[in-house]
RNA sequence: GCCCCCGUAGCUCAGUGGAUAGAGCGUCGGUUUCCUAAACCGUGCGUCGCAGGUUCGAUUCCUGCCGGGGGCGCCA
């Protein structure tokens, strides 16, 4: 059930009802943040007033009591406040109808969408290069890609999970050769890479191995193993080398220049970018001979469309110039402006021993996604990710992170699931069988502990919506700490198995519990953290 | 110089154009004969960076400025 569409519906009889002529799209009804202007609201007569030709108060008056005259279900008042606002105070019955809903849907549907029903969407993240461990800033783009994907799933889309290895060029080379010289015993070559991790590397590769080849394998699998810790999935690795061995690349080039987009100027090929909003027009391939990076990009993007609709890059904000002349390619290729979005994360600042880490591969000493990983634990640290938005730059201080990982938000949350988990098995330890929810009366949860959970739980699946339509994951852990705490407080003041408390509440809140377990589950099943059933 | 992000409580951060801007941490104090105290409750004098604008209404949208971060390569 959808409260909010339920009274959307009585408004817009009742603006028919008042023939008022002017009737926006889009009904806004809110939850105020004063319990005193009632459970929901609307500022429909504020809005429209003007259009209408009539004062805001007058027409919320004229509206309430249109309402007033048949109150909609579960509507015990309608008054008008403020400048015009029109309240509605409504009868817990909502809440408990709610409370059916959740327990109708489950862990598998509840708070599920059907907006992206019959579309796809492709999303590449992290997509770091293959000549070394992730970092710990990596991590963010782990976390953040993989919980975007899972917003996507739920809200009905077909989603691919996809992963750029740029396994030739130029970087590529020095490492094979950084790799090759600290084998030797010697210092890398100029530019090369001076992580600590090669020369460790380099002790295990055979003496007869190809440094390239097993040194992108070697990377591969390092990658591999902590986005898996990190419950980051992929479901498709795209080769750079293998797209241009099959000469895609060749092809996409061909394209370009034969729609008119391609030129060349002191040695170099060009591509007109700018006809396409760019800045100022990119080099395809250097006087050299040598393609760029952008080259083979267009091409992978171009084939990316075979695998979903919409192109989703999330790239770091180093990359933010990046995306017009890609923005520009598609376009030329005939991909529609809006099926192409890159998602532009801020950095993540590393502070270990109180001093700012380095992040660069190439040079030494850096702090890795693996690290934090096994210092924090996997739910730490992928919470820790997923606390604010990526619009900020986000400082973590290692230490701190480990020390005080027990006064992470994730035990919080987790702590609630584990107390739902732990009363069931009581109830199950004290024979307190759980009656079919049909024969439970839910008119007894009252409690203000009660209504606060409830109101809480009701609110998942327009989170979820909203999370997605926004591309930020971390309004579902911002959710999930609400619910935590509605949790926490309703057990701190409602007991459920003490003798002294009626059988029929007993029952009414025992599926309360379960209710939250299902909200809790779906809210960190979407952030990739584990609901623990004890802790 | 141009482009992107940020500026909200001591600190870290939420905040859908709405009414009296919220959490966590930190401070100080309180709560357990009872289902897990990894919890709960109380305790905050905030120029929502500054100045304009749009609006019935702006922390939210627009413009300019200030401050912090990032980018402006025939690197990736």
């Amino acid at each position: 059930m959808d409260v909010r569409q339920h009274l959307r519906s009585a408004l817009e009889t009742a603006l028919v009802d008042t023939a008022l002529e002017v009737c926006p799209e889009t009904i806004s009804v809110e939850r105020p943040a004063n319990p005193e202007h009632g459970d929901w609201s609307t500022n429909i007569a504020l809005a429209t007033a003007k259009r209408a030709g009539r004062k805001p108060r007058e027409l919320a008056e004229a509206l309430a009591a249109r309402l007033n005259a048949v109150l909609p279900t579960h509507v015990e008042s309608v008054e008008v406040a403020g400048a015009g606002f029109i309240n509605f105070c409504l009868s817990p019955s909502w809440l408990h109808e709610t409370l059916r809903f959740v327990v109708a849907a489950g862990t598998q549907g509840f708070a599920r969408s059907r907006i992206g029903a019959g579309r796809s969407v492709n999303i590449e993240y992290v997509s770091a290069n293959p000549t070394g461990p992730l970092h710990a800033g990596h991590g963010r783009w782990a976390a953040y890609g993989d919980s975007l994907a899972r917003l996507f799933e739920h809200c009905g889309y077909a989603v691919t999970r996809e992963f750029y290895v740029n396994d030739r060029g130029k970087q590529t080379q020095l490492f094979g050769e950084s790799l090759a010289a600290r084998k030797a015993g010697e210092d890398p070559p100029e530019g090369g890479y001076l992580g600590e991790y090669i020369s460790e590397w380099a002790e295990d590769m055979p003496a007869d191995a190809d440094p390239v080849e097993w040194g992108l394998q070697r990377a591969h699998q390092d990658q591999l193993e902590v986005l898996a810790s990190m419950n980051a999935r992929f479901d498709y690795w795209a080769s750079e080398k293998g797209l241009v061995d099959s000469g895609a690349v060749e092809e996409i080039l061909n394209t370009l220049d034969e729609l008119g987009y391609v030129y060349i100027l002191e040695g170099a090929t060009w591509l007109r970018t700018t006809q396409f909003g760019d800045s100022q027009d990119r080099v395809l391939i250097k006087s050299d001979g040598q393609p760029t990076y952008f080259l083979p990009d267009i091409a992978y993007h171009h084939q990316k469309y075979s695998r979903g609709e919409l192109l989703i890059d999330i790239l770091g904000a180093d990359h933010h110039g990046y995306v017009s002349r890609m923005s520009a390619a598609l376009q030329m290729l005939g991909h529609p402006a809006g099926h192409y979005e890159a998602l532009i994360g801020q950095h993540v600042t590393v502070l270990q021993d109180g001093r700012k880490a380095r992040l660069a591969k190439r040079a030494g000493k850096m702090v890795q996604a693996r690290e934090l990983v096994e210092l924090a634990g996997a739910d730490v640290a992928r919470l820790t990710f997923l606390l604010q938005s990526i619009d900020t730059t986000q400082t973590i201080d290692v230490d701190l992170v480990v020390a005080e990982s027990n006064e992470n938000p994730v035990y919080y949350v987790q702590y609630a699931n584990a107390r739902v988990h732990s009363l069931a098995r009581r109830a199950r330890q004290r024979q307190v069988a759980l009656r079919p929810l049909q024969k439970v009366d839910l008119s007894l949860l009252t409690h203000q502990r009660e209504l606060a959970l409830l109101r809480v739980l009701s609110e998942l699946p327009n989170t979820v919506e909203r999370a997605m339509r926004a591309r930020a994951p971390h309004q579902v852990t911002t959710w999930s700490r609400e619910c935590a705490a509605a949790l926490h407080g309703f057990w701190h003041d409602c007991p459920i198995l003490r003798d002294d408390v009626d059988e029929q509440l007993c029952q009414a809140r025992l599926w309360l519990s379960e209710a939250t377990r299902i909200g809790l589950s779906v809210g960190l099943g979407l952030l990739g953290v584990s609901a623990p059933e004890s802790m």
